[in-house]
RNA sequence: GCCGAGAUGGCGGAAUUGGUAGACGCGCCGGACUCAAAAUCCGGUGGGGUAGUCCCCCGUGUGGGUUCGAGUCCCACUCUCGGUACCA
């Protein structure tokens, strides 16, 4: 049998060389052979199997932080595991252009926003190629190009002929930083999420998107996501639309017409409502404080305090009486700092005995609490210490006394409905989508206001409304550009100055990618080839609102017939941010790594390979300079192995009858390792344990040939297999390794290794034998084992009778091919 | 408060359906090579006992439970992280 053990090599400058791994060179040659063959232009093919894999697009910023690194990289190594697959593979790039940070620059650095941000993508898009990653480039876009934000005004053009866009006055939250109307989504913690400003609330016109139309099924659709979709993420999407049941209520005003709407989760409560609670920003408040000035200084201190987030209980009555719709009782009308505008009708009917704000105003205000539900398990509730909130039995209700909640919930709905003053309605949190931003660097909202035509849209043959991109943020808009011809009667109008919430662009990428050179629709028939998305990755931080705008972005195409199928994502991979350190990279934590300077020192495959071995896609990353060097020293211990054995790729065939034992079990090992890597990548995403275990393929195999068992057959059998297994991680120095030995086309373009069945099969296996469920022994037998022949071996051990020897063997235990418990009672 | 996820060596993390806890990597210790260093290679590395390779005990946040057997399942709790929050 010929060997070939590790060999030594003259010293000669060309054989070190090629020793050495020079990460430069190999992903220059690996890059230069994709680009020539255009490796990664994604073709229709009808019939076969789509994949389409997609990474959210970077915002460009400058330069790719970590987490882009992390998450192109889980997406890239996706999609060429899905390629080798025989997959048709879509892996397109772009780029989330329009945004505040261009605006910003601008002011700060004398630079058009467009320029700025033109630049970073050069920067950017370098920085990907750098990488490698296998992107179909010819479908590149970037939201600020005139031919893509064409489309999005076309389309919210149709969802204005259809209402489904809408103007409406509306409070709406002003950032006083920004100048700039946020979206309720926006709003962290009463500040603006981007500025950190407390946020005003400010009546402007606004352009609105009926999400709510799509709440329910936005809402249902969720479920057939389940498993597909992080389970987290489903959660927050479904608090985050908020959907509940239960009972508007109209209350008659003494003295006025209209009545005051309530929307209550908890009817069978009414008989306990003592006093009605308004929102400061109710119209009746509003109108009242007109007049009566005692109730405006109060508006004007309460709006000061609320800006602080205080609890405390802030009222003042109105001095208007609302009538119980059951009762007839009148009810006293207070306005209440802790009741939302935003939420239901911006009123409530008040039971402070069951709600324990209303309690806790009650007890302020010395409001009379009256209890009408009592413990369902005759307990008394202490209502001098809090409010009971829990389901019970109607107590103090007339009629109604000794229902339980479920049957005074509906008892009470039926009445009020008989009486015409009330019905169950659901609620949302979600509320309808503000897009209208007062920004420059955005899309411009393609509508025109003329004073005797109302709002006119502008006429598609006029799209698209592009924005002047040599005006400085700056500088006031020209009267030229704002004024126009109207539409319809052609006397002078104004353009509408506003532009989108980039959360616009950002929901339908996904599908113009597929169709990205159409220039006579938004989409065409690719868009129902490649779509939906079968895998889409990205940070988690986007599991509520672009995820849901996207969604509901999909749903609406569809409904415009423009694609099929009812979600956009079938699979989603959030993946965890990159700490160091403990904490989020940031700028004022001082702990950014700049993936940048680690590319130039270790090379690109390096990297891809660290971030991805250093734990699974979901988890937190905790950065760390030393495991990037034990990635890259596998890499190189890679390299100069496959160089020593570089005459192995001329062997023939494996033939496993002359192997001897040690060989036999590496081969084992190999096709163990090609059946666990193919599972942990395609099932899991654990690309970490698929490359422990190509590392511990590598340590065995560098083990028998440094005892001289390298047969040739066997050591090519595993460089073809691990060249394979890598080459979605490391494409690089898998691709000049894979072209070194000689073997066939590109490795990228090679089936993925199937394992063989044969190999995987031994004569003799080791069995754990436990006494009392404590390991006590290993033993090796034949596979064929009897039974009783196994009983025996097991029981005749000398370590085991050490712990059955004067005790009574009670039963046996056996799971095939792995263990043997010995269960024993003392005697 | 509510919703979700999690807790395993000095560190990152392994451990299909309950079946040898700590794979792989980092770090550390010892050794080889070297004038020396770097690089590379070899060996060791959960704690404790005994002891130079055997062997025993303990050990997956805490306390219970189910089971022949629990990191894994059930109950209660503690802590950490993420989201959300006056939602009527």
């Amino acid at each position: 049998m010929v060997t070939c053990g590790p060999k030594t090599f003259p010293d000669a400058p060309s054989f070190h060389m090629q020793e050495r791994y020079d990460p430069e060179a190999v992903e220059r040659e690996a890059q230069e052979y994709w680009r020539a063959n255009e490796c990664f232009a994604a073709k229709e093919r009808p019939g076969a199997r789509k994949f389409y894999c997609l990474s959210m697009f970077p915002y460009p910023s400058g330069r790719l932080h970590m987490g882009h690194v992390r998450n192109y990289t889980i997406g890239d190594t996706i999609a060429r595991y899905r390629r080798m697959r025989g997959d048709n593979v879509l892996q397109p790039m772009g780029w989330d252009a329009f945004g505040l940070p261009a605006e910003n620059a601008a002011l700060e650095r004398k630079v058009l926003p467009g320029a700025w941000t033109r630049g970073n993508i050069q920067a950017m898009r370098e920085q990907l190629q750098r990488l490698g990653f296998g992107y179909d480039w010819r479908r590149e876009l970037a939201t600020c190009d005139p031919e893509y934000y064409r489309w999005e005004q076309w389309f919210f053009i149709q969802l204005f002929k259809k209402g489904l866009a809408y103007r409406k006055k509306a409070l709406v939250n002003w950032d006083p930083v920004d100048q700039t109307v946020l979206a309720n989504e926006q709003v962290i913690e009463g500040r603006g999420w981007r500025s950190g400003a407390l946020v005003e609330q400010r009546e402007v016109e606004q352009w609105f998107l009926r999400i709510t139309d799509y709440a329910e099924e936005l809402l249902g659709s969720l479920d057939r996501l389940e498993g597909r979709w992080p389970t987290q993420v489903l959660q927050m999407q479904r608090n985050w639309i908020g959907r509940s049941e239960g009972v508007e209520i109209r209350f008659a005003l003494e003295g006025r017409e209209e009545p005051l709407t309530v929307f209550t989760t908890r009817p069978d409560t009414l008989m306990g409502t003592t006093y009605m609670a308004l929102a400061p920003g109710h119209p009746i408040v509003q109108e009242i404080s007109r007049t009566n000035k005692e109730l405006h200084d109060f508006l004007n201190h309460s709006a000061q305090v609320s800006e602080e987030l205080a609890r405390d209980r802030e009222g003042h009555p109105l001095g208007l009486n609302a009538l119980h719709p059951l009762t007839g009782e009148e009810l006293p009308v207070w306005v209440a700092n802790f009741v939302l505008m935003e939420y239901g009708s911006g009123a409530v009917m008040s039971v402070p005995a069951h709600d324990q704000r209303d309690w806790e105003f009650a007890h302020h205000h010395g409001l009379p609490i009256r209890q009408v539900i009592a413990p369902a398990d005759g307990s008394q509730a202490d209502l001098d210490a809090g409010s009971y909130t829990e389901w019970g039995v109607l107590v103090n209700s007339g009629e109604f006394d000794g229902l339980s909640s479920e049957e005074g919930y509906a008892a009470i709905t039926r009445r009020l409905s008989e009486q015409g003053r009330g019905e169950s309605v659901v609620r949302y949190r979600l509320h309808d989508w503000g897009v209208s931003r007062q920004r420059r660097w955005g899309c411009p909202v393609p509508m025109i206001h003329c004073g005797e035509c109302g709002v006119v849209p502008v006429p598609e043959k006029n799209l698209p409304v592009a924005l002047d991109e040599a005006l400085p943020p700056e500088a006031d808009i020209p009267e030229e550009w704002k004024t126009v011809p109207c539409p319809e009667c052609g006397r002078p109008a104004q353009r509408d100055t506003d532009t989108f919430d980039t959360f616009v662009e950002s929901s339908w990428y996904q599908a113009r990618f597929c169709s990205h050179d159409a220039d006579d629709a938004m989409l065409d028939d690719r868009a129902r080839y490649w779509l939906p998305v079968d895998q889409y990755i990205g940070g988690i931080e986007h599991a509520i609102l672009h995820l849901l705008y996207a969604r509901y972005f999909h749903k609406l195409m569809r409904d415009e017939g423009l694609v099929d199928g009812d979600e956009p994502f079938a699979h989603l991979l959030t993946q965890g941010m990159v700490l160091k350190d403990g904490h989020k990279m940031s700028k004022s934590w001082g702990n950014v790594v700049d993936p940048e300077p680690l590319i130039e020192r270790y090379g690109a495959d390096t990297v891809r390979l660290f971030v991805l071995f250093a734990s699974p896609p979901e988890h937190t990353l905790e950065w760390s300079d030393s495991g990037v060097e034990g990635c890259s020293r596998f890499l190189k211990r890679f390299w100069r192995f496959v160089h020593q054995h570089r005459e192995c790729a001329s062997a023939a065939g494996i033939e496993a009858d002359g192997l001897d034992a040690r060989q036999e079990e590496l081969r084992r090992k190999l096709h163990e390792t090609i059946r666990k890597v193919g599972h942990v990548v395609e099932q899991r995403h654990t690309f970490n344990t698929a490359i422990a275990a190509n590392m511990e393929l590598l340590n065995d195999l560098m083990h028998l040939s440094e005892a001289g068992g390298a047969e040739p057959a066997l050591v090519r059998e595993c460089l073809e297999a691990m060249l394979r297994m890598l080459a979605p991680i490391v494409p690089h120095l898998s691709h000049v390794l894979w072209r070194e030995l000689g073997f066939d086309g590109a490795v990228l373009d090679q089936p993925w290794p199937e394992a063989d069945e044969t190999a995987l099969q031994r004569s003799v296996e080791q069995i754990v034998v436990q006494v009392n469920g404590k390991v006590r022994a290993h033993l090796e037998l034949a596979v064929d084992i009897s039974e009783d022949e196994l009983r025996r071996k097991v029981l005749d051990n000398a370590k085991v009778q050490r712990f059955t020897e004067g005790k009574t063997v009670v039963r046996i235990i056996q799971v095939p091919h792995k263990l043997v418990n010995v269960v024993v009672r003392d005697a």
